[in-house]
DNA sequence: AGACGGACTTGAACACATGCTC
DNA sequence: GAGCATGTGTTCAAGTCCGTCT
C-alpha cells in the first residue's frame, strides 16, 4: 500500500502501528517503537517485483492461471437452491488487509484480520451435503435457517459487523426481490399526490415533530436524499443523510440570483461524497427551516425531533411497505421515463437515440448525486477524440471535393462508368458524414459524463422494464443499453416486458 | 423509546479482460 | 501482434431498515 495516499495520513499510520504492535513479540515490541523509523522498501520492492513477474508471464502461463481460476469458480462458485444451480455473488473470503475506510475514517489503517474456518457459520439445508472445512479445521457453526438468504457468514473485526456470502444478482431469489422493490415504487406512484398534499398541510402543523417530518419528507421526495440514519460517533466518517442533517449543512437565502427562498446544501453523504446544491423551496418550507434553526449552533441537528424510525413509521401508515428509500427508487424511475419521453426524437438516428437515453440516465444520476472521479486518462482521451474529429472533417471536405469533380466530369462525357463513380463518391461522403456524427455524439456524451457515474442508478434505481420497453419501441438493440451483466441481472424484466410498459 | 444486532441493498474504487489502433 | 484505452467484473465499505431486547 506504500504508494497509496492513505499511508501518508496520520490516523492511518497511528491505527496501523497500534494494531501492528499487538501482533509483535515482546522482543519486537522493544525494538520497534516508531513507525517513522521503519523502512519497508525491501518488502515493497519484493512485491512490486512479484507483480511485474506476474505481468510478464508467458501466454501459456497466463492461460493456465485463467483455467485454474475457472476451475475454482466451477467448484466453489455455485450452490444448489430449490434444485436450481445458482451462481454465488462472492464466494471468496475477504483476505486480511489494512482497513481502508472512505473519507475521513477514524479506523483507517487498522488490521483487518485473516478469517479462519473457525470464524465461519455455514447456512444450508439439513439434508444437503454440508461443505467440508479445510483439513484440521472446523466451522464455527453449521445452521439450517431458511428464513435468510446467506450461505455463509463471519464477523469482521474492524467494525464488528457481519459479512455474508450470498447469491449473485442473476439468481431467482435476488431477481424476485428486485421485482418487488420496483413494484413498491410503482405503487407509490398512485399515492404520491396524496402524500405530497399531506406533507404540505403538515408544514403548518402546530406540532414541531410533524412539521419537521413534513419538511424532511419534502427534501427526500424533491431531492432524492437518503433517509439519514443516526451513526455512532467515532466509528466511521462523519457523513449525513436527510434526517441527520445538522444546521451547518444548510444555508438560507431569502433571495439569491433572482430566486426566492433558496436553500444551499453542502454536506458529505454516503461514501463521503459531497452533496452540493442550491434549490429554491416553497415559502412554507423556508419559514420552517428558519424556525428549526433558531437558537441552534453548529453541530446541532436540523431536525431535532425526528429520526428515521419515526419517519418510516409515518410512511408505513400512508402506504404499506413504504419507507424513505422508496422515494429514491420512485423518483429515479419516473424521471427516466419522463426524460425518455421528452428527449427521444422518433426521427433521429440510433446513435442519437442512444445519446438521448444516456442523457435521460444522466438526469437520474445527477438527481441521485452519483459521482465518480474523472478517469485519469480523461483529458488525453478527449484530446485524441477531438483530433480524430478534426481529421474526419478534413476527410469530408476531401470527399466532397472529389464528388464535385466526378460530377463535373460525368456531366461533360456522359458515360455509364462515370455515373457509377459519382454514385460511389456520393456514398463515400455520406458514410464519412455519418462517422463524423457518431464521433461528435460520442464526444458530447463523454464530456457530459466526466464526473457522473451512470452505473449505480442503472443497476439499483431504474426499473429495467422502462429501458426494455424503450429499446423495443425504438428498435434499439438492448445490448447498446445493457451489457451482459445487466442483461443477466434483469433477465426477469427482459422476459416479461412489452413495448407499452408504463412504470 | 432507544440500543443493538442482523440482513440485505447500494456505492465508488479498483483490477482485469477485451477489443481497437497503429 | 504489441500496446493501450475502454468496458466489464470484483471488491468490500457504507448505507437502509427490521426485529428483538431492555
Amino acid at each position: 500500500m506504500l504508494d497509496h495516499e492513505y499511508t501518508t495520513k496520520e490516523i492511518f499510520r497511528n491505527n496501523f502501528f497500534v494494531d501492528w504492535r499487538k501482533e509483535m513479540t515482546l522482543e519486537e515490541k522493544m525494538v520497534i517503537t516508531d513507525l517513522d523509523k521503519c523502512d519497508f522498501t525491501e518488502m515493497f520492492t519484493y512485491y512490486k517485483g512479484k507483480m511485474e513477474e506476474k505481468k510478464n508471464k508467458s501466454k501459456e502461463d497466463k492461460l493456465k492461471i485463467k483455467e485454474e481460476n475457472e476451475k475454482l469458480l466451477e467448484e466453489y462458485g455455485y450452490c444448489a437452491m430449490d434444485h436450481h444451480r445458482e451462481k454465488i455473488g462472492n464466494f471468496k473470503i475477504e483476505p486480511p488487509a489494512l482497513f481502508r475506510g472512505r473519507g475521513d475514517h477514524p479506523k483507517q489503517g487498522m488490521l483487518k484480520k485473516r478469517i479462519l474456518p473457525e470464524d465461519i457459520i455455514i447456512n444450508c439445508s439439513k439434508d444437503s451435503k454440508i461443505p467440508e472445512p479445510p483439513p484440521g479445521h472446523k466451522w464455527k457453526e453449521v445452521r439450517h435457517d431458511n428464513t435468510v438468504t446467506w450461505l455463509a457468514s463471519w464477523t469482521e473485526n474492524v467494525q464488528g459487523s457481519v459479512k455474508y456470502i450470498m447469491l449473485n444478482a442473476n439468481s431467482k431469489l435476488k431477481g424476485e426481490k428486485d421485482w418487488e422493490k420496483y413494484e413498491i415504487a410503482r405503487k407509490l406512484k398512485h399515492h404520491a399526490e396524496k402524500i405530497r398534499k399531506t406533507y404540505r398541510e403538515n408544514f403548518k402543523s402546530k406540532e414541531m415533530k410533524v412539521r419537521q417530518r413534513a419538511v424532511a419528507l419534502y427534501f427526500i421526495d424533491k431531492l432524492a436524499l437518503r433517509a439519514g440514519n443516526e451513526k455512532e460517533e467515532g466509528e466511521s466518517a462523519d457523513t449525513v443523510g436527510c434526517c441527520s442533517l445538522r444546521v451547518e449543512h444548510i444555508k438560507l437565502y431569502p433571495e439569491l440570483d433572482g430566486e426566492k427562498h433558496v436553500v444551499e446544501f453542502d454536506f458529505l453523504g454516503k461514501d463521503s461524497i459531497r452533496y452540493y446544491n442550491k434549490v429554491p423551496v416553497e415559502k412554507q418550507v423556508f419559514k420552517n427551516l428558519q424556525l428549526f434553526m433558531e437558537n441552534k449552533e453548529e453541530g446541532d441537528d436540523l431536525f431535532d425531533r425526528l429520526n428515521t424510525p419515526l419517519l418510516n413509521k409515518h410512511l408505513q401508515s400512508l402506504m404499506e411497505g413504504l419507507t424513505a428509500k422508496v422515494f429514491r427508487t420512485y423518483n429515479a424511475s419516473i424521471t427516466l421515463q419522463q426524460q425518455l419521453q421528452e428527449l427521444t426524437d422518433p426521427e433521429e438516428s440510433i446513435p442519437a437515440k442512444i445519446l438521448s437515453y444516456n442523457r435521460a440516465n444522466r438526469a437520474v444520476a445527477i438527481l441521485c448525486n452519483h459521482q465518480r472521479a474523472p478517469p485519469k486518462t480523461f483529458d488525453q482521451s478527449m484530446a485524441n477524440l477531438k483530433s480524430k474529429i478534426d481529421a474526419k472533417k478534413e476527410q469530408i471536405l476531401l470527399a466532397k471535393k472529389e464528388l464535385k469533380e466526378a460530377k463535373k466530369e460525368a456531366k461533360e462525357k456522359d458515360s455509364e462508368k462515370l455515373n457509377k463513380v459519382v454514385e460511389s463518391k456520393k456514398r463515400a461522403v455520406q458514410r464519412t458524414e455519418e462517422q463524423l456524427m457518431r464521433m461528435e455524439v460520442q464526444a458530447t456524451d463523454r464530456e457530459e459524463n466526466k464526473q457522473i457515474a451512470l452505473s449505480t442508478s442503472k443497476l439499483n434505481y431504474l426499473d429495467p422494464r422502462i429501458s426494455v420497453a424503450w429499446c423495443k419501441k425504438w428498435t434499439v438493440g438492448l445490448e447498446k443499453i445493457y451489457n451482459k451483466t445487466y442483461r443477466d441481472k434483469f433477465a426477469w424484466a427482459i422476459d416479461m416486458t412489452e413495448t407499452d410498459f408504463i412504470f
